[in-house]
DNA sequence: CGATTATCCTGCACGC
DNA sequence: TGCGTGCAGGATAATC
């Protein structure tokens, strides 16, 4: 399940070596998962940086003829990228495949894996990727200048019904967050998942707004969570699951005061919280 | 119209 | 051991 700091963790992996490959071909395996534009663009493709936007991973591209063009990728749940130097057959579940050459000329193989096939692929002309809908929707970016603590009260208070963890999760509000970084953040900020916005007050959302950003950079800092499926781009594992407060630790006691933590279903997500130390 | 719920999809844990 | 059941969840469609 990659959220913020997984696709950035991901990005950062493939940067190095895929952000200076040329595509040579691109085989596609079960269809549905990628989308193109019917071969409106010419082989060999060059990839002229990798973005992040939320949890949608941007391929910048130029194709032969000079035009530019945007890969963009979403894992949702079981999605994953893997670089390698193209020596082994891909993985089961391997729907894409990008053969390439790196700055050295040396192939490498850029394999797109999803057992449950919920990721999607899009691959599109120019540069702009507000040009997917969902992305032209996203709220603001919560490790910019654009996320403050103002920011997320106004969307709190846009939300007076809804639980402050549904918020979080609403991407057209904040970008990235999932449900681990959900219930993290939550905890951080001593707050209740099922807490609905109308009863959420400024300094709570002040702190809130910080706790928000402490645990995506910190999951970024671990490189991302490896709770069940997630490795980055080279196939390596995070280490955010090994500090974790609350996600995944259904009934281990609380950190902080030791009472076991409890669980319940929030915004159609299992939720885990300390009915203690979060109010 | 905003909020909530169902749907997709497969591997794995679990109980009997 | 084998089999059935439920669960994991992001975005979107359908429904309330």
């Amino acid at each position: 399940m990659p959220e913020l700091p997984e696709v950035e963790t991901i990005r950062q992996s493939l940067s190095e070596r895929l952000g200076s490959a040329r595509i040579t071909r691109i085989e596609q395996r079960f269809p549905g998962v990628f989308s193109d534009l019917s071969g409106g663009y010419a082989l060999p493709l060059t990839v002229e940086g990798l973005r992040r936007r939320g949890k949608y991973l941007l391929i910048d591209l130029c194709d032969d003829r000079g035009s530019p063009l945007i890969l963009i990728l979403h894992f949702r749940m079981t999605g994953k990228c893997l670089l390698t130097d193209g020596g082994a057959e891909p993985a089961a579940h391997t729907h894409v495949s990008l053969f390439a050459e790196d700055r050295d000329g040396a192939q490498c193989r850029l394999d797109y894996n999803d057992v449950r096939r919920f990721g999607r692929i899009w691959l599109f002309s120019g540069r702009d990727e507000t040009v997917h809908p969902t992305i032209r929707a996203l709220g603001p970016e919560p490790l910019s200048d654009q996320f403050t603590a103002d920011s997320l009260w106004q969307s709190i208070r846009r939300h007076p019904q809804p639980s402050v963890k549904a918020i979080l999760l609403n991407q057209a509000e904040i970008a990235g967050i999932g449900n681990i970084y959900a219930d993290e953040a939550l905890f951080l900020a001593g707050i209740r998942p099922s807490r609905r916005g109308r009863s959420i007050r400024k300094y709570e959302a002040v702190r809130l707004h910080q706790a928000i950003r402490d645990v995506l950079l910190l999951g970024i800092g671990h490189r991302g969570t490896s709770f069940r499926d997630y490795v980055d781009g080279l196939g390596r594992q995070g280490s955010f699951q090994q500090v974790l407060n609350v996600y995944g630790r259904s009934g281990a006691p609380c950190r902080v005061c030791g009472t076991p933590l409890q669980t319940a279903t929030v915004a159609g997500r299992t939720t885990r919280s300390c009915p203690v130390c979060q109010k």
